[in-house]
DNA sequence: CTCGCTGCAAACACTTTGCATATCT
DNA sequence: AGATATGCAAAGTGTTTGCAGCGAG
């Protein structure tokens, strides 16, 4: 099999085999965008796909962010997300439904620069920022039904 | 019982009984403040309260971070962990051994007025940071065996 | 006395692993 | 052909839950 295609080209530039369980869990995963979890992917791709084991995309990915192809985001109790991004960027997620897009933002606005003492006073190698919020369905949602319970949603490592 | 001090005083604030479970375990959480999974508060607690058991360790814990008198931190794959401090800071991690600080950063600094499209063009309610990088002793220990294997330790969520 | 809390054991969700077979190169 | 990837089922890990008895207020 010598097709070509974004998706192909990046398993043969990350030196991985060219099988079709990959270039569809990389293609699922590039074309949802949505940060979506090892299941998500595996109910995207197995429509089209149904020998697909979820094993296989757990070890997909897991091969895919080891090589830098693919980049992990976890957020408290949540199961793992994969981001098909892997440049510096940030994340926003709505404590209500659990939502996450990306936040591009100057670097110089988190001082990566910043002395760490636990790093001996050098600076970091790297950050992570993740906003936290209200989207606005739920937001919406919520001033519909002003006494019902606003659950909290997904992890509780919301702050304030 | 009527005693007295800030782990009593702070459980009754917060509506709870007082138990010796309790108290043992939200004074070792404070005594500890190196961000303490359950099973390590329950390994401090556990010497001089043998009777304890990790559920109540977990059940108080979660408990305690419902009413706010405890923060959760989670990093990456790694298990749970709690903080004693409830106010807002930030932390740095260790890349190689999992060490994890506070880090008191001028809120201006990372853009909290910023508009975030998923909350409709609203403020982030909050935000957390995570500075990532290699501690000191974990520095040496790699710069001493240079071609060994430089473990990439707890979570690979690091960036870069 | 009453309701909340504890401890035990069992259940849980998500993820990883062992192994034989199938597939890529 | 040879090495690698896949699928299945089973094992983990960390955390949560049901329930009966205990203890704080």
């Amino acid at each position: 099999m010598s097709s070509t295609g974004p998706v192909t080209d990046a398993l043969r530039e990350r030196g991985l085999r060219i099988t079709p369980q990959r270039v569809a869990i990389l293609g699922a995963l590039r074309r949802l965008a949505n940060h979506p979890s090892a299941e998500e992917v595996f109910r995207a791709v197995r429509s089209d796909f149904p020998s697909l084991s979820l094993t296989t995309v757990y070890r997909t990915l897991e091969t895919l962010a080891e090589r830098g192809e693919v980049a992990l985001v976890h957020l408290g109790r949540e199961r793992a997300r994969f981001d098909h991004r892997t440049d510096p960027h940030h994340h926003a997620t709505c404590t209500s439904c659990g939502r996450l897009e990306d936040v591009d933002l100057a670097e110089s606005s988190i001082e990566p620069g910043i002395a760490i003492p636990l790093f001996g006073g050098r600076r970091p190698r790297g950050n992570v920022v993740v906003f936290y919020g209200v989207c606005t369905p739920c937001n919406e949602r919520a001033s519909h039904e002003p006494s019902a319970r606003s659950e909290p949603g997904p992890g509780s490592l919301a702050p304030g």
